[in-house]
DNA sequence: ATGAAAGCGCTAACAT
DNA sequence: ATGTTAGCGCTTTCAT
């Protein structure tokens, strides 16, 4: 291996030198930088990484922890999995920016080594991301004593760490206020998932408030699912055995893979969506666009989520003092049939954040809760009405 | 920050004893061993990773090199970028059971900075694996000399570097041989792709092989396009053009891509997809199931790609006389409609290799390249005749 | 403008 | 069974 001091030797200089020449530093007479140049390229040194951060103190590096994931590739099921590769991208254009790189670690669920490896990570990074319950927090406290952590995509109101989001809450409450505004619907039928998660609960919080806040509009049932295509089938099933005589005119779902579910079920008994119910989704996942009708979703900025976190840490990295900030991202209101919108609908709105969505972050645009978004509102109708100022539309899929 | 020096003063032992007890290495005394085990707890000692990198002269991280994508999420031109995702999964795998980190690049297309990168790159890992086509193989060849390099979906036929790639030419065989023997298609339209391609040449061999092995078969046709669903709409158009009074009975298109623009195209002159053309892909990328008929084509087995690299890789750090070879994976016959095959069919059926498409691999089925693949080329169309041993199929979409 | 030299935190002979 | 110590390759003061 070719060491700096290879280098000095052939070039008849210190390794000071060297080093000042491959930091493009000043103080380095023209004629000396050219040599040492030379031989550099000549001898084909490339410096060690572990030297280098051994010496700086510090590795240039950060950890990147994902779930593992054995499951069938392109199974719709785990399609929201694929936003992690989506976010990676995004940290990876954050991270090298900078020059810095990314290291990735797979997590497996259950795995009770998790810990000592994410330990062991810890000595090899200088900071972390984290992806919002890949990792119980009781350990992400632990790990936050040793490195810096943002996490991604997690509970807004976190207190002991950096987080990432996305404007969960508004864009469920733009879905809402789309149904009423725009559809005129009233009698909401809610399709929940796992009371626990962070993300769900700022939905359900943005349907609510919307809810409430347009009197005559109510939900008059709900399930509680666990976010997958067979459990949004199971609620449809649900639905129609006890709503069958009065059905809602509208379905909220949790995410699309229940919403994709629920339409099945809707269509094998007969039902048309969006003519009898409408029903909307969350996430936009590829499959929803492919759905007859095509799904009204939510879209979340996955890679630039990444990008955030990426700078995020960066940021805290050389001010450790800052205290946990929550950042959350604005998210764009996918419209396309199953809300009721006409056939061939293809547009996404920007989500301006209703009030409370944002925490710590600077200019909100605070709106009234109760009309959310009335831009997205009334886009889809017949063209923006009042001159509402709707920023252009641009057709999604391809 | 805790140091092995702050663990053995405070436990009142040397620092190679408390190695010793990390490394989990004999010659400790039960008492001495919890002692030290206690104080590492306690101090919350995590080892450095530059600092045992550099005593072991090991880094234990291998570097994986991908494309950085800046197209929008699931345009489907950009399908197969979600392949990376997959074979980094498998490379994810292969590193974290060895305990090895991944440290991923995303270099930019075009920028001339990226050799730069690698290089840099080169000092913070032992070794590295890169896409095919991803870095012009004069670079290769260059950063060859400094750590061991694995090339992932290459060409078989390279000598100077080590690659895992998938058995294209089988695959494509396979395809022409289920739509000459179960479909009875005698004339056939080659929608190419751009000619220096190795899968594509790999892919054109095996069309041609079997082609010109069945008397009364040819190519009647051909089109050279860009890998594009556009560039196949143009395939499609100029396919028609050109044989519009007396139409191919096959079309075989280099990708999905640009299978779905023939597709398109044939439908808007109101060519039945399969009754009057069959139609075949390659790559199994997810709007091809979706699509009316669902697409015939071929899939890759992505992750296992990553995983074989990886191993490959390990391997020839540890013993570096190795001359390089090329392991080819067999890929799987993905039977949906389009290619002739009853609406509703979705099989799975895995591709032996035919003879000459493994280089340096054992045990090669080695069959006749004629029939390149009697079991599945009759599994169709009323499930194994003669006894053959197609092995139990499964359904695909979920 | 350049050089000398003291670490950075750990590993692994080698010695006891 | 445990301790001593010489590196690993680089950065960075501090001299000159």
């Amino acid at each position: 291996m070719v060491t700096l001091y290879d280098v000095a030797r052939e070039a008849g200089v210190s390794t000071a030198t060297v080093s000042r020449v491959i930091h493009g530093q000043d103080r380095v007479r023209d004629a000396t930088r050219l040599r040492v140049n030379e031989v550099i390229e000549r001898l084909g040194y490339v410096p060690d990484g572990a030297a280098q951060s051994l010496s700086r103190r510090r590795k240039e590096v950060i950890g990147f922890v994902c779930v593992e994931s054995r499951a069938r590739q392109y199974e719709v099921e785990n399609m929201n999995l694929l936003y992690y590769d989506e976010v990676m991208r995004g940290v990876g254009a954050g991270v090298s920016d900078s020059g810095w790189s990314l290291l990735i670690t797979y997590l497996n669920g259950e795995n009770g080594q998790n810990f000592a490896r994410l330990r062991n990570l810890s000595g090899k990074v200088d900071g972390m991301l984290i992806g919002h319950a890949v990792v119980p927090s009781s350990l992400l406290a632990r790990l936050t004593e040793r490195v810096p952590v943002v996490v991604i995509a997690g509970a807004p109101g976190e207190t002991t760490v950096d987080v990432v989001t996305a404007d969960n809450r508004s864009g469920s409450a733009a879905l809402v206020a789309h149904l009423i505004e725009v559809h005129g619907r009233r009698r909401f039928y809610h399709v929940d998932g796992p009371a626990h998660l962070a993300d769900l609960r700022e939905r359900r919080l943005g349907l609510e408030r919307v809810i409430s806040a347009h009197p005559g509009c109510r939900v008059i049932g709900s399930y509680v699912g666990e976010l997958s295509v067979q459990s949004g089938v199971e609620a449809g099933e649900s639905l129609l055995a006890s709503h069958g005589t009065s059905l809602p005119d509208a379905v909220v779902a949790a995410n699309d893979q229940m919403a994709i579910g629920v339409l099945r079920a809707l269509s094998e008994a007969g039902v048309g969506v969006p003519d009898d119910v409408a029903l909307v989704g969350f996430d936009d996942i590829y499959p929803g666009c492919l759905s007859d009708p095509p799904l009204t979703t939510v879209h979340q900025p996955m890679r630039r989520l990444g990008e955030r976190a990426c700078i995020r840490l960066m940021d805290r990295m050389i001010r450790p003092g800052l205290r946990p900030r929550a950042e959350v991202l604005p998210v764009e209101l996918v419209l396309r049939s199953s809300c009721g919108c006409p056939p061939g609908t293809a547009m996404r709105l920007p989500v301006k954040p209703v009030r409370g969505s944002r925490f710590g972050s600077t200019k909100s645009g605070a709106a009234d809760p109760g009309k959310p978004n009335g831009a997205a509102g009334s886009a889809c109708a017949a063209g923006p009405r009042r001159g509402s100022r709707s920023r252009p539309t641009e057709t999604i899929e391809s």
